[in-house]
DNA sequence: CGCAAAGTTGAGCGTCCTCAAGCAGCGTGG
DNA sequence: CCACGCTGCTTGAGGACGCTCAACTTTGCG
């Protein structure tokens, strides 16, 4: 069974030194988000960075012409306000999707720490790092992958996102519409729809509630196996 | 004529500050390298960070499975080895497609002088937070776009970059072979073809060679035009 | 209970990929 | 010098994957 190390895991360790160096060194103010809340908005100026302590934050991402795509997910331990850095205003807009803790302070104040605080400087690069490598991981899957090793790689992300934190990853509750996993994934919201179907009629995933926003993962390897069935089948003809 | 314009922009200021400081403050070391050339490759350990004085370089991602993708195009003043950062080795293969200029220098040099260099702090950052509102604006495109607004939307990526380091941007030579650009753009090399040739006909751009390397663009304009066009087209019916 | 939002499934179609053929540029060697 | 092979590019024909449109079911909420 693969759920629960009651070891803290590498990275968990690591996102409660993050937090507990910020807390010492940094101003910061906590606030308990609801779904729907927004921390920043695109276009807004940049002042603030912010650690998310718990719950789940979407990034949304959007062009002049009114296209959008969600740019990213978020869980506990992650950093919002990167991309506003650059530019002092912020590229995206963050919101909401599950209920949690944010903790922000001025990016200003962060680097004045970090002067005096390698460790803590060395945690927000990692940080940032983390994203661009997940980000490009995410666009090697949208050009490479067909639509159900698209959605197959999704699941693998988030299983991973909650082995990583130590959390339970043998059953998930994905927490957003399958319009928002498709916008996310370039693909529609039938096509997830159908793709899921495929994945649990394969028996890689399983529904174990009538409402099918619990999804049960009995191999996590099964993933994988798909994921590389899928490209094979590509190739081949 | 949107060509060069003889007072330098903001971006390439920028530039000549950032090389300026890593001159003065970090201890450094030059290199010139050829088309062929690789920096680093995926799996090496991280330690140097490299800044690109002049020529084109391309980052390549690649999966366990085999996939791979062009990641990214880096020009003058662009950094390279941010991914690394995070886990402490590459993640992707650095391959110079130009020949050109490259600075580099120990990760660990650079930050233990940001400590007492704030600007050259601020610079590292902004170069970082840069990259990744350009990976979102990528994904955004991969996600969204139908393939010929897709080569439009590189094009005028490629335009801009060059604009924005004050280089003459009406004729550009692209440096990559059309298998390249496909792969980069999510795409196959005949789709890649076939957009240009569409891109051609309709005098958005126009190829002043017989080899069709080279590609003039009249009106930068038209290029965003297409793009609406194709994506106004797409969603009706 | 009834309405709105989310999800599933099917049929038809279009975009883009696959496969294949032909052409152009270029360096090599006879 | 030209034949030759190699690589890159273009163009066409056919087919498949994923999108569009539509109907229906299920879930959630006032």
């Amino acid at each position: 069974m693969h759920a629960t190390s009651h070891q803290p895991t590498p990275a968990a360790r690591q996102i409660a030194e993050t937090l507990q160096l910020l807390e010492q060194h940094v101003p910061m103010q906590r606030r308990v988000v609801h779904a729907g809340d927004r921390l920043f908005q695109a276009g807004e100026r940049f002042t603030m960075m912010h650690v998310l302590n718990s719950g789940l934050i979407k990034t949304i991402n959007g062009s002049t012409d009114g296209r959008e795509r969600v740019a990213g997910l978020h869980f506990k331990g992650d950093w919002l306000g990167f991309d506003g850095i650059a530019s002092g205003r912020h590229r995206c807009d963050a919101v909401v999707i599950d209920t949690g803790e944010v903790w922000w302070f001025r990016y200003d104040s962060l680097m004045a720490v970090c002067a005096l605080q390698p460790d803590l400087m060395a945690m927000f690069h990692a940080a940032m790092s983390r994203e661009m490598a997940h980000d490009r991981d995410s666009m090697l899957a949208l050009a490479t992958l067909p639509v159900d090793a698209r959605v197959a790689d999704f699941l693998r992300g988030w299983v991973d996102t909650l082995a990583e934190r130590g959390l339970r990853n043998d059953c998930i509750t994905l927490r957003l519409t399958r319009a928002e996993i498709g916008n996310y994934l370039g693909m529609t919201l039938e096509s997830v729809s159908r793709a899921l179907t495929r994945l649990a009629s394969k028996s890689v995933i399983r529904f174990p509630e009538k409402g099918r926003r619990d999804i049960e993962i009995p191999e996590i390897g099964a993933l994988d196996d798909f994921i590389e069935t899928c490209t094979e089948a590509a190739l081949a003809h």
